[in-house]
RNA sequence: UCCGGGUUGGGGUAAUGGUCAUCCUUCAGCCUUGUGGAGGCUGAGACGCGGGUUCGAUUCUCGCACCCGGACCCA
């Protein structure tokens, strides 16, 4: 026996089928929304993380040199490569880009819940607009992708805030505020003590009264947040609250306001947010980490040589989502389904083929006897495959020009002539 | 990488330093080439890997692997 590979995971017809269901939904919405489907490689040059993100990070990437000497990473996210990619056809695509993708990544990092070294997401974006409806419908199209699940407003929120806002704050402390330090602090707020927070805060260069006013300013609630632009005085925290606030109103139009929440402590670990940020949760707290995340991050096509465009998007992770799916009682059934099966008795292989073969041209799933099994063997195994139906195939039957059609469920049969079925009798 | 808890047929389990390792379930076949979900019979299938202690280790011990949680990280 080989071992599987820790972190990967192998999906068997029953789980499969809800995962292929759950990510269908996702999909379709994205569809709906005009966000068209892209395709990915799975390897890109290993520089391109290490220019994105640091060298340090190259530690969590499947990484190799290929057999032509390439330094090669299989991709941990898609964000770089939808870069690439809009850098590469910038002239030629028409603005605002919409694009969706559904596969898996991969990052060597320890395995704990929701969590593994080959995980599958889908990735939503909108390029090349800067107005608050694009960060909206962001917003709105993951929020109609949870509902579409059978999520609802009682399992989920999303908590939103604006990475100007916490930067502006900061600086309007101290000039010389480390902002990206003090904000990863903010972002583990919750999970620190009092003390280590502040701690944090100091390290990054607040004074204790500043990280305390600083801290009290983040438990502004929504209808309040003048008080924030009064409190820091700064064009910058101004026009970021503006900025959030007509992202707020947007979402209402697009139908998403009510899952949003103020959070102004939900920063996101990753540095090339720009703007407006967001995480899901679990509103019961039984899912204990963010389900999944997304913000705007205006800087990152420039910086990846492009002309300036503005980007917002989302990545909806299957493994964190199917555990929200489950606390709330909404993940598929993991069952596989059958809408026919032929028995066969007797020598009846050619007439048994033939209704086969007219079923699955009407789109039926239909299986027939491959194990040459007996009657009863066949009946057992159309009943744990789920059949719905069965269509006994029999010497007798046809002897009198019939078949027998076998409902289930209820173990009611009846007779139907064999040159009427499936005509007279189909399922819908 | 670190901390804690685990590992006995496919799944769930019991016991044991020494004869065929327990039970439930599952799977396959049969009772039953004309009736599945009930019952009976037969069969398949396990001590994670390696070292140590011992006459003998599934049991005690050490290391590793893997699994489950958590920390770090989450680009």
């Amino acid at each position: 026996m080989y071992d599987r590979i820790k972190g990967f995971r192998d999906f068997y017809p029953g789980e499969m089928s809800a995962r292929r269901e759950v990510i269908d939904d996702v999909e379709e919405v994205a569809q709906r929304y005009g966000f068209r489907e892209i395709g990915t490689p799975a390897l890109e040059r290993t520089q391109m993380y290490a220019d994105k993100s640091g060298e340090e990070i190259v530690e969590e990437l499947y990484n190799f040199t290929d057999h032509g000497g390439r330094e090669v990473a299989m991709t941990p996210e898609l964000t770089p490569t939808v870069a690439r990619m809009v850098v590469e056809k910038q002239q030629a695509l028409s603005k605002p880009i919409k694009w969706v993708s559904s596969r898996p990544f991969w990052r060597y990092e320890a395995v704990q819940q929701g969590r593994f070294r080959e995980f599958y997401q889908t990735n939503v974006d909108i390029f090349g607009s800067s107005e608050p409806i694009a960060d909206a419908e962001i917003l709105a199209y993951a929020a109609d992708a949870l509902t579409e699940l059978g999520l609802t407003g009682d399992d989920f929120e999303f908590r939103v805030s604006h990475r100007d806002i916490l930067g502006g704050l900061l600086e309007s402390f101290d000039a010389d505020v480390d902002t990206e330090a003090a904000i990863r602090a903010v972002d583990k707020r919750d999970k620190l003590a009092v003390g280590e927070y502040r701690a944090l805060l100091g390290d990054a260069g607040l004074s204790e009264s500043d990280a305390e006013a600083f801290d009290e300013l983040l438990a502004t609630e929504e209808e309040n947040l003048d008080e924030l632009v009064a409190a820091a005085e700064t064009e910058r925290v101004e026009n970021a609250v503006e900025n959030l606030q007509n992202v707020l109103d947007a979402t209402a139009d697009l139908g998403a306001r009510d899952y949003c929440t103020l959070s102004l402590d939900t920063a996101r670990g990753l540095d090339y947010y720009t703007g407006v940020v967001f995480e899901c949760f679990d509103t019961t707290g039984t899912v204990g980490r963010a389900v999944f995340g997304g913000g705007r991050y205006d800087d990152l096509i420039e910086g990846f040589g492009g002309q300036p465009t503005p980007a917002v998007g989302v990545a909806l992770g299957m493994a964190t989502l199917s555990l929200l799916c489950e606390r709330a009682g909404v993940w598929p059934e993991e069952t596989t389904t059958t809408d026919y099966y032929v028995l066969q008795v007797g020598d009846t292989r050619e007439t048994a083929a033939g209704i086969t073969r007219d079923l699955r041209e009407r789109g039926h799933v239909v299986e027939t006897d491959i194990a040459g099994r007996s009657f009863g063997a066949q009946l057992e195994y159309a009943d744990s495959i789920g059949a719905e139906t069965t269509v006994i195939v029999g010497e007798q039957d046809l002897a009198g020009g019939n078949v027998t059609v076998k409902e289930m469920a209820s173990g009611d049969q009846r007779q139907v002539p064999v040159d009427e079925f499936p005509d007279a009798s189909e399922r819908k």
